[in-house]
DNA sequence: ACCTGAACACCGTTCAAGT
DNA sequence: ACCTGAACACCGTTCAAGT
């Protein structure tokens, strides 16, 4: 044992476990993530910066996967693959979504998704004091449908008669399809917010 | 010692304990929360159904006091007076944020501050099959800006030169009067946004 | 009914020792 | 350089014992 000719563990693995183990559903550790890799957990902090580092890693190799790297076309074409790609990762990673949750981020390739951004908005006409507010709308937008897809099937349980909430719920869908609706309907609401935002700054 | 004559705890005095704890900016924890009460760990199982139905009753014990009881008025008065609600909720007391994410709402006035909403809506116009993802995308819009309250006051730290992310960050608000601006913005998008589909639904 | 104190299984992290 | 095993301080929860 002890030292290995060739490492068994490197940070793209234990990334990878962790995601492994994220998805699986089991609550997520530090040990639970060591067993998993068949290796002690004092092994791991040879590779990485502790637990919150893990899932700076996980952010950051998720995000290469799902974020397009340089995508084209205008400004609103741009918001829209961008996200689609955050969908895409926190429908199909849903457990991750409240680890991410108030974070920092330094991960480059996802900073570059939100540049990307940023800079397809400066582009696009909107004013330089208002792009961030615009991008952390987006980012909100995302994270707080990012939770729904994490959230379970009731995420109201009224215990109590109610006027209108009581009848939606039974004739609701759930899952994912319910969760996609949201999103959709989410972006379509926003797209159309921005396009108006846009006119207007435009006839001042 | 062992059991007094007049109960030192009550649900309301942990859930007002716990605010007080949480707010302080010190991690929330069963052990320090029985420490800042001058109480053994185990007293508070007598009262309280474990970590996470302290949560819930601070949920409830906050949300009766932000959220409006019985709004009056157009539907999308309602929508603002409920989200300026959970905006001061969620700017006074930004550390309860990413404990409430992702666990059911059992909580009587909550429910029914949601049930409002709903009821807001489907008076409003909005067809019985939508309702419930207004509901929920206006409940992601606050999570999320709420999550930007929580947030530490640099949410992207680029490690390498960006084209627009690090100017933008240089010149940009910080702290609450970027989240009120943010929020402010959002509210404002979303709103249009809601304002023009019921339009269309209309003409349709 | 309500509090204490001991006990439990588990958590993330550090560090000396081994190759 | 990279892994192990022991040790540490801490976590949430249970439960018998005391009034």
């Amino acid at each position: 044992m002890a030292r290995p000719k060739v490492p068994r563990l490197s940070a793209d693995r234990i990334a990878d476990a962790a995601i492994e183990l994220i998805d699986s559903g089991a609550p997520f550790g530090v040990n639970a993530l060591a067993r998993s890799l068949g290796v002690t957990p004092s092994s791991l902090y040879n590779h990485i910066d502790g637990r919150d580092g893990i899932i700076e890693l996980v952010r950051g190799r998720l995000g290469r996967r799902y974020l397009p790297e340089l995508p084209t076309g205008t400004w609103d074409e741009i918001v829209v693959e961008t996200m689609q790609g955050m969908r895409r990762l926190y429908a199909e990673h849903p457990a991750i979504v409240p680890l991410l949750v108030g974070k920092t981020i330094t991960d480059d390739a996802v900073i570059e998704s939100y540049d990307v951004l940023a800079t397809a908005l400066v582009d696009g006409g909107f004013p330089d004091d208002e792009v961030l507010s615009v991008v952390a709308v987006l980012d909100s937008f995302a994270l707080g449908f990012g939770l729904d897809y994490a959230s379970p099937d009731d995420i109201w349980q009224p215990g109590t008669p109610t006027r209108s909430l009581g009848r939606l719920i039974a004739t609701a869908e759930r899952g994912d399809a319910r969760s996609d609706r949201v999103f959709e309907l989410g972006l379509e609401l926003v797209l159309d917010a921005l396009r108006l935002r846009l006119a207007r700054l435009r006839d001042d």
